[in-house]
This record gives structure tokens, C-alpha cells and sequence, in this order.
DNA sequence: CGACATGTTGAGATGGATCAACACTTGTGG
DNA sequence: CCACAAGTGTTGATCCATCTCAACATGTCG
């Protein structure tokens, strides 16, 4: 547990090892997730300043954190304006991410949005250098993938296990292996955002 | 029409009349909105430098328009950081907006999306002092209700019919009043967000 | 007046939800 | 070392919220 829901930690924090994600609770206790982080991405921007966090984060895997005072936020981007400049993308980039996942909610059928959150979150991963030539980890549980994609847990099951039966892919013991990224694209209407030089704060 | 699909135009704007929505179209014509833009709304800080915008943005209404060039985004940082601290402001705060619909999207059911979708927009255009007492404008087609919230054009439709039947809204001519605000936020789940001195560019 | 966008309504089909078991793994305490 | 509980994954049967299809109504604008 990284931030807690409606509580105010008045720190930021980039996630520098492991994966983590952003959810919110609604008061009868249906969760969403808004976005899985892997290393690099920042945590916090959101939370304006001083007002309880609408959101929490928790750690999927062991973690590492580099914090930062948020109180000292306004004087980074007054003695840093580039640093400044490389916030705002980050929280744009992020922003695109949500988008695409909202896309996915609201429009794909269930195969297409387990698919696509395969490849997505493979991408992500394979360009961090996480895992080796074939797989990369995959530390979400499927109810992780029913949050995410607003699916009830059994029915991600039977789908998972639907596109493993097709041979589009492998998952067990916490490893991802895509048999065939292009017949999964293509199932997903994947189109990969750019990334362009992605800053590191 | 202001920003269309896959193209990249080299500006940013604020918005400042009028009503407006972001939207991505699948390669099948599925179409997502993301979100609706209000005066104040800032435009383009998602699509990043040189690259085409991932997404499209139209206007609902007679709209006007601040540009900036794109090119000059860096000076800016550079030359007033406490405008730069707004930006990424603005781009948080939407992103806020854009979380509460992936909420709706993938765990409310459509009498609660249309319900929240409702006084989200009604408090949205109210705190800018849009509308008078007892009304706001509301320039969305119901086909813009159902693209925001992944419902069929249909069933949005007879949601809308039966909340208006329940006696909680009513929506003609383009003028939404809330008849019973009360009891539709406990419907939705609503919690208001937060708005605290919200930067205008 | 016709053309086109928008709104309305009913009937029937279905993807995904819910309910209910059961299997496997891991950790814990006795 | 075993017994048990808790978390996770798997599978079948049934139900229902929402979708699709198909009309028709209304309004607007040339």
C-alpha cells in the first residue's frame, strides 16, 4: 500500500523497481483500476496540493520509491523549468494511458480488452528491458484484469483461458509470453503510442 | 472540428466559449468520448510535441478559441515557470475528470453513468456560471451521451426516459434542470471533486 | 416539399453477470 | 508433520442488463 484512498501523504513519489497500481473504491465497494505503473512512472501529480488523494496505489511486486517533499514541488519548477516541462509530460503521457483504457471500457468486447491489456502492459514492460527475449513478468492476479477492464472475475477467466486455447498467448507463474503479437494487435485494434524520449525525474 | 484524429496541428488552445468534447474512433468506427471541454479547458497538452494527436476534438457549440503555437510550449516553461505549474495543473486536473469517467464506464450500471454524466456536467457548467437558477445549457446529443458512457444510443434513450419518468431531471431544448440533485448524487455515487483556485492560461 | 439529423418505442437476441462448486497453492499454528 | 484457512484459479448452469433490429415521430433547414 503506496498512497492510501482519500488520505493526503503530502509526498510524491517515481517508482523506481517493481509495478504498482491506481485505483479508486466506490462506497459499496466496487473497485476500478485506472492504470498499472512500472518503473519510471511518477506517482502523485493528480493529488492537487494539500487535498486528500481521490485515488490509491498499491505495490503488486516489491517496490522501490524515490520520494519527493511535496511542498518543494513549486520550487522545482521555478528553479528547474525543465524539469517542470518533463512533469507535465509525464502526466500527459499517463493521461494517454488512461484514455486508452477508458477506450477499451468502453467499447471492446471482452476478448478485445483482455487482448489489448496483454499487449499493453507486454509492450511497457519489453521496453523497459524487464524479462528476457520470450516473456516478461506479469504480477497481476485476475482480478486485477476484471478491475481493470470493468469485467466480472470469472468471465476474465474463461476469456484468458479462451485466448490461451487460441495460442495467442501463455501465462503462468507470474510470466507472459505473446505466441502471436500480431494476431493479438490485430484482435485488439492495437496501435502503439508513440514514446517519444520519455523523461526519468 | 478543431483537432482532428491523427493529424497534429502545431497549436494548443484554451478554450474559451462554448462546449466541446475529446474523442478517439476505433478502425471500425466505434467512437470513445473521453471527455467534455468547458470554457477554461485547456486543449492539445496530451499529444505530444510533433507527434499526431491520438485523439480528435469538436466543438458542441459556437465555441472561441486562445491559440498558441506549439513551438513557443518550451519558452513559456523557460521564461514563467508559474505558468508551467498551471499547465500541469490543468493536465492533472483532467486527468481527474477522465479517471471519474473510467470509473463510471466500468463499474456503474447505466442508470447510475447517466445519472453521474448529469450532475457532473450540471455542476461543471454551474460553478462557471453558465445557465441561470434553475437551468444549464446542455448542447449533447443523446448520441453523445451514449458514446461517453459505452452504452447503445437505445438504451441510453429509455435510461434518460426513466430518470426524467422518476422525476429527477428534465432535458429540452438544450436546458438541463436538476429537479431532485439530492437523491441523484446518491444514485450515482457522486462525490464532488475538489476545485480548489483552478488556473485559467 | 424532401432530406437529414435527432428522438422514441417495442420485440427479440446475447454477452457477460451471478451463483455455486471444486482444485491448487501457500502460509500458519498446533 | 499435519490440519486448516485464505487467496487464487477453474468450470458449469442460469439469469438479466444491455444490445440489435426495426419502425415511426419530430424538428430543422434547404
Amino acid at each position: 500500500m503506496i498512497v492510501r484512498e482519500n488520505e493526503n501523504t503530502g509526498e510524491l513519489y517515481t517508482l523506481l523497481t517493481g509495478w504498482a497500481f491506481r485505483y479508486r473504491t466506490m462506497s459499496d465497494g466496487r473497485r476500478q483500476i485506472f492504470n498499472f505503473l512500472l518503473p519510471g512512472d511518477f506517482i502523485g501529480l493528480q493529488d492537487q496540493l494539500e487535498e486528500a488523494s481521490p485515488h490509491g496505489i498499491e505495490a503488486l511486486s516489491a517496490a522501490t520509491l524515490c520520494v519527493f517533499p511535496r511542498s518543494r514541488l513549486w520550487d522545482l519548477y521555478r528553479a528547474h523549468p525543465a524539469l517542470g516541462f518533463d512533469l507535465t509530460w509525464l502526466s500527459a503521457h499517463e493521461g494517454l494511458i488512461v484514455d486508452e483504457n477508458l477506450l477499451s471500457v468502453g467499447q471492446r468486447s471482452a476478448v478485445e480488452r483482455i487482448a489489448m491489456l496483454l499487449i499493453h502492459l507486454y509492450k511497457r514492460a519489453e521496453s523497459l528491458g524487464l524479462g528476457d527475449a520470450e516473456s516478461v513478468p506479469m504480477p497481476l492476479t485476475q482480478q486485477h484484469f476484471a478491475d481493470a477492464l470493468g469485467l466480472s472475475l470469472v468471465h476474465t477467466n474463461k476469456t484468458l483461458k479462451r485466448l490461451e486455447a487460441l495460442g495467442l498467448h501463455t501465462l503462468e507463474r507470474g510470466k507472459l509470453k505473446l505466441l502471436n503479437p500480431a494476431a493479438m494487435a490485430r484482435l485488439a485494434d492495437y496501435h502503439a503510442l508513440p514514446l517519444r524520449g520519455r523523461p526519468l525525474i
